[in-house]
RNA sequence: GUCGGCGUGGCGGAAUGGCAGACGCGCCAGCCUUAGGAGCUGGUGCCCGAAAGGGCGUGAAGGUUCAAAUCCUUUCGCCGACACCA
């Protein structure tokens, strides 16, 4: 057809390495440390190196790309790098799995991969500021790090010797022991979470919460009746309970256990005892088992009252939380009163319940009320003979107020090779010796093998007295290397300390941090430990170190999270060679709310790919738009469409700011809709309209850039879109002189109004009467009330 | 078991006290085309009705309110975390 226009088609694989290349050149998003612009540092969770990259990889890193480029146009001094949590389990398998693969070139390979994989979305870093967490340069610092941990007291190493076999029957042996060198979380920073975390997910600050655990009470020393020497010290949540004490229970694993025990019942506590260590933590910690346990024959004295009460071994006591040591208060404990029930030992309401009968009980009771059968502090409220009961206790120094926490101490040792050495030395004169920090980084030896098992590892010479020494040859847990990479951004190449204190106050707190849910405890926390330790260290003013925290939901395909192993990845070479990595972004952004788990289509995708040709059409060839004798679905005059992209340019902002980048897209399309309908209404090609197209390209450039710098060359705009200047929002600009006013009777919708904006009350009611409709809901009955909300709506209540 | 989140068209979802279903997919009709997994135009929650119009409708039941998807209570279902922490 001879009049048809000419169009140039929307070919993604022709645009998209070309600009790939223009910002590396230009450097686009590199970060300068003296700029005088406001600062933003913006960072996704770094990943482990497993591979290529998939879609669903790709998710929060377009997030984050999105936010650094919008903030970049708002005039923002944007730090976004990346890095790699290079050390870790999954090398090692590789590596024998391959034999002959070393864990590092494996590592290596998937980090050159991954980073290409990156480039190829259009996702931009500062990739002069690159971390490899399993680096020399890097682990040194690491281990720099342990040992101020180390020389402030925070780790420490147990000094009982380790018990790796099963085979020793030892009833004596430490639980603690076993974990070897560990971490002592120290009582922490729980006070302020709730205003320094306000920004962070309300489902993670629980999960930290609840994993931290903290709880008050107090500890309490029973008196052991035939052992004048012997105290077994409890811990309890319930002192207001304390006479109600029945018995007590002892973990099996309890130093007490062997000294307390009668005769006659020596051989069934061992046999017990000798059960409950074979089996699991798991199997022990299960909720729905019975409880079992077995008596000492001994007794022990409640303070309070004097009374001998039996001492029981049972597994439902944990040596590692509290005192391994408990009073059992079965009216008032659901797990005292099951296992009182099962033995048949006694049971003392000492709380009575506000209301109902009192007497026999057929649950523990768990609620406040009124003390009963407890001597001096009978008919005190719960919660007062708490605190009263607490100060008795102390005044008589049988007892004190405790706090406690659930956190176990943090074992960082592993025995594997693909990690970072622990600096230190163990001398037969000196004991546990740090290596001086002159001497870091401790290398990892190239050669592939147990450290445990290369000598020239492990023989050393001690730092103090020059003898002979071995090396620790275990190495860390990679969430040390983790805890403190987003610090290491800020000074990547410093070689004088772990990072500079003065660039690191500059760029942190982290502004936006974007990662999985995953992470929602471990990372967190100990990043957060890191950050508290180094405050106090004098080393960092922040005292938490991520402002905002966002936990993006999965990408999944066939109703499975995207994965390798899964199969159902959409791999980032073959999106880029067919709909184009724009496409990708922008369908991954609008698929569904970015907290929430997504499905993945080829439809979905289809829709966003015709969105963008349709944009390129719009902008490009305005004229192929316009359908001879077409209609439009809706009016569009110049007034209106200026309107429409001011309030575009407010709505769109505003969402990528919060991360809603799902319904920012949709307001994308509306503006599209809106120029599209302008088009067919035989809008002019003039100074509105070009208007429009700047503002429609300079809004998709977050999520599409390499679509929208392409359009911006082609008409003609100068420079590179990435650095052009974020459209301000004009309020007054995006106002409706007229709006609809919807006309509710008594809460039913009966009309709506076109009327002015910013109708008073009076003149909306008189609006309002005039209608037909709205009269014969009325059916005569004049409007008894009226609530009015400007602009929006005005109910008629009869 | 405890805590938390979520339940809205055929589908993904929007609306956080004020027009339920924005935007997109799919579907239907028309136009264009040699052709179309292309493009353009219109329609599309359900029910009654030829239409005008009316009624119903956000898992279920109840409540608060002039007004509820939104707040409260109870309940069902799905998902997640924790799970004897004294």
């Amino acid at each position: 057809m001879a009049s048809r226009p000419h169009r140039s088609f929307y070919v993604p694989q022709d645009i998209e390495p070309k600009w790939q290349k223009v910002w590396e050149q230009h450097g686009v998003m590199k970060a300068a440390d003296n700029s005088p612009k406001p600062k933003f540092y913006d960072l996704v969770m770094y990943p482990y190196p497993s591979g290529e990259l998939h879609m669903g990889h790709a998710r929060n890193y377009v997030m984050g790309d999105a936010l650094a480029r919008m903030k970049r146009m708002q005039g923002f001094e944007v730090l976004h790098p990346f890095g790699w949590d290079a050390f870790g389990l999954p090398a090692e398998n590789a590596a024998m799995q391959h034999p002959g693969l070393h864990p590092q070139k494996w590592t290596l390979d998937n980090i050159a991969k991954s980073k290409h994989d990156l480039k190829m979305m259009g996702i931009l870093y500062d990739w002069d500021r690159e971390v490899t967490s399993c680096m020399p340069d890097y682990y040194r610092w690491t281990q720099w790090l342990f040992l101020l941990m180390l020389q402030r007291g925070l780790a420490y190493r147990a000094m009982a010797p380790v018990n790796w076999c099963p085979v020793d029957k030892t009833v004596l042996a430490n639980e603690q022991v076993i974990n070897g060198r560990c971490w002592r979380h120290p009582d922490v920073e729980v006070e302020k979470r709730d205003l320094l975390l306000d920004k962070w997910p309300q489902k993670v600050r629980v999960m930290q919460t609840n994993w931290i655990g903290r709880s008050i009470g107090a500890e309490v020393d029973f008196p052991v009746d035939g052992h004048p020497d012997e105290t077994i010290r409890i811990y309890t949540t319930r002192p207001d309970t304390l006479f109600g004490a029945t018995f007590m229970v002892l973990a099996p694993e309890h130093p007490l256990v062997e000294k307390v025990t009668t005769e006659k019942h020596q051989a069934r506590v061992r046999e017990y005892v000798e059960k409950a260590r074979k089996e699991t933590e798991i199997e022990r910690m299960s909720t729905e088992r019975d409880k079992t346990g077995v008596a000492t024959g001994a007794f022990a004295v409640n303070p309070v009252n004097g009374e001998r009460i039996p001492i029981w071994v049972a597994d439902y006591v944990l040596m590692t939380y509290g005192t391994g040591a408990i009073m059992a208060v079965p009216a008032h404990d659901e797990r005292d009163f099951e296992f009182a029930g099962r033995y048949d030992l006694q049971i003392r309401e000492v709380i009575a319940p506000p209301t109902g009968p009192r007497g026999v009980l057929r649950e523990a009771y768990l609620g406040p009320g009124l003390l009963v059968n407890s001597g001096q502090f009978d008919g005190l409220d719960s919660t007062v003979a708490f605190e009263r009961i607490c100060d008795w206790l102390e005044s008589k120094g049988i007892g004190k107020r405790a706090v406690k926490y659930r956190l176990r101490d943090w074992l960082i040792s592993r025995q594997r090779y693909w990690g970072a050495p622990i600096p230190v030395v163990y001398c037969p004169e000196h004991g546990i010796v740090p290596v001086p920090t002159d001497q870091l980084p401790v290398l990892l030896p190239s050669e592939y093998k147990p450290l445990s098992e290369n000598p020239e590892f492990f023989r050393t010479a001690c730092p103090i007295c020059g003898r002979e020494a071995r090396r620790e040859t275990d190495t860390m847990d990679t969430f040390i290397d983790s805890s403190w990479y987003f610090l290491r951004y800020a000074s990547p190449h410093d070689d004088r300390e772990p990072f500079d204190s003065e660039l690191a106050n500059h760029w942190m707190a982290v502004d936006q941090y974007t990662g999985g849910v995953e992470h929602a405890i471990l990372h967190l926390l100990y990043s957060r430990f890191f950050t508290k330790v180094l405050h106090d260290a004098g080393m960092l003013e922040a005292s938490e170190p991520f402002m905002r925290l966002f936990n993006q939901g999965m990408v999944k395909r066939f109703g499975q999270v995207m994965a390798k192993s899964a199969g159902n990845g959409v791999s980032i070479a073959q999106l880029s060679s067919e709909q184009g990595a724009d496409a990708g972004r922008v369908y991954e952004m609008f698929i569904g709310p970015p907290e929430e788990d997504v499905e993945w289509t080829e439809a979905g995708l289809h829709g966003v790919v015709k969105f963008l040709q349709r944009v390129w059409r719009l902008v490009l060839e305005p004229d192929s738009l316009v359908t001879e004798g077409g209609t439009a679905g809706a009016r569009v005059d110049a007034d209106l469409l200026r309107r429409r992209v001011a309030q575009t340019i407010g709505r769109v902002t505003e969402h990528y700011d919060e991360l809603r980048f799902n319904t920012a897209v949709a307001f994308l399309m509306e503006l599209a809709n809106a120029m599209q309908d302008y088009l067919q209404s035989g809008g002019a090609r003039d100074a509105e309209w070009d208007s429009a197209v700047q503002t429609l390209v300079k809004l998709l450039n977050p999520l599409a850039p390499h679509i929208s710098e392409e359009m911006w060359e082609r008409v003609g705009e100068q420079g590179l879109l990435a650095d052009a200047a974020w459209p301000a929002f004009d309020a007054a600009a995006a106002a409706e002189p007229k709006v609809v006013l919807v006309v509710q009777v008594a809460g039913k919708l009966r009309d709506r109004l076109e009327v002015d904006a910013g109708l008073s009350e009076a003149d909306a009611t008189r609006a309002a009467l005039a209608s037909e409709k709205v009269r014969a809901a009325l059916d005569g009955r004049g409007p008894s009330k009226v609530i009015y909300v400007p602009d929006r709506l005005i109910n008629l209540v009869p």
